[in-house]
DNA sequence: TCCGAAAAATTGGCATACCAAATACCAACA
DNA sequence: TGTTGGTATTTGGTATGCCAATTTTTCGGA
């Protein structure tokens, strides 16, 4: 067997268990770009004015000390996750939600949720579910002070977001977490109403209960009807346009 | 009123019913690159080979006529999308998905798709539930021969691509439609068994009365247990690593 | 024949330059 | 003063070239 076929073998699987991943090596400059467009846009008040936001390529890549090529590519990659749009002699926007998109996201994010919630009361551990609780009590909800909006939001995700780890499936997370960027970014007009609080907490305490008593149609029936809740709230009560 | 104006306002809006879309212009070659790659994927059986599966970046420019950098741009966004992964000095490669995540996806697909169903019989037309009704009985899956496995597979898919579409959610039908492209690329290898067609059809007729009956929970019941039972299946009598 | 080191070739990342389309600007004319 | 035609500028798309990291090949010595 020749030395090639050796290395080409040892870089197809693991067969002795030990799967090496090349380390990360040097951050590319495509990369960093992307991730401090996706921190800039996470932070930036999209829906403050209804002036459309744009990004200059060469504005970039001169503040990122970087040229406009990787920069572009970053910017590919951003506009295949639906966070930018570029349109030729126009501009990078950043895309603006409607309010149907949006509650189609929160539609979505209830399909996979309570999916994951079913999953979890077939394969997560009781250990898992008790941290589940833990992490009920420590952010429980209704001590949150009425106007912190912004700390009630990130504590309801990360409920959220631990209940889908639940689920086992990584592939549920990665999707739920791409749809919180976009439902996230509207918190402040959505005024998540700190008097949905204690609604959300027993409805959290509900869900918690199902999963421990490992009832799936349960868990997964409160799960999806909590977040349609909050699409029909956004729908009714949530003015973008 | 000026001209200026008249002709700002013909381009804001058709209240004469005549709304003027800025033409496509004529496609960068960043998408014809995008469009040519996905395409060749799709048309690739990626699991046929345990080989991994190489581009090159300079060799596509050639073959495409172009140069290196909008391929590079095309690749950033399949890279994105789940579907390339390139690592450097080694190449491009098609990323082949473990059976594990091929089962998370139509777990995800099975989520997406229920609440599509439940969607659906919330808001389609009685007319837009009958059309697939239509469609099952033109593509009645228990006729196809049973040698003809992409046909059924295709028929199979447009089924639930149409069930979805019955939802009116574009974000539930854009979301399934990458997991089928997933699925789709393993149909070699499931051998999505025939002897499932008698099944799969008689399922599909009770998901249909479900949603003429407008029954939401059952509808959505029996469309997440008719997909997870492909995941199941996937789980059991699938060999890909 | 085998091994290892050095040289050569690959290859992806990045910078730069150019182009064409589209807009902004401006001056001349009605 | 307002419109118009043309020019300057901006800006995104693409091509090209260089570089550094790696891999592959070559080749001399054991």
């Amino acid at each position: 067997m020749s030395s090639k076929e050796v290395v080409s073998k040892r870089w197809q699987s693991g067969e002795n268990g030990l799967t090496i991943e090349r380390l990360p090596a040097k951050e590319s400059f495509k990369s960093k770009a992307y991730a401090a467009l996706k921190e800039a846009i996470t932070h930036m008040n999209i829906y403050g004015s209804s002036e459309p936001m744009l990004l200059d390529e060469r504005d970039i890549s001169e503040r990122l000390g970087a040229s406009r090529t990787p920069i572009r590519e970053a910017v590919a990659m951003l506009e295949q996750e639906g966070l930018l749009r570029a349109v030729p002699r126009r501009g990078i926007m950043v895309v603006r939600r409607s309010k149907a998109e949006i509650v189609e996201m929160i539609e979505a994010w209830a399909a996979l949720e309570s999916m994951a919630a079913r999953l979890a009361t077939q394969r997560a551990s009781d250990e898992a579910i008790a941290e589940l609780r833990t992490l009920f009590k420590k952010f429980d909800l209704s001590r949150i002070e009425r106007d912190r909006c912004d700390e009630y939001s990130s504590a309801n995700i990360a409920f959220h977001q631990a209940l889908i780890r639940l689920s086992g499936s990584s592939l549920l997370a990665a999707m739920t977490e791409n749809l919180f960027f976009h439902v996230r970014a509207i918190r402040h007009r959505t005024i998540f109403e700190m008097d949905r609080a204690q609604r959300s907490a027993s409805d959290h305490l509900e869900i918690i209960v199902a999963l421990e008593a490992r009832d799936a149609d349960r868990a997964e029936r409160l799960v999806r009807d909590h977040t349609l809740r909050l699409a029909e709230h956004v729908e009714n009560h949530v003015d973008l346009d």
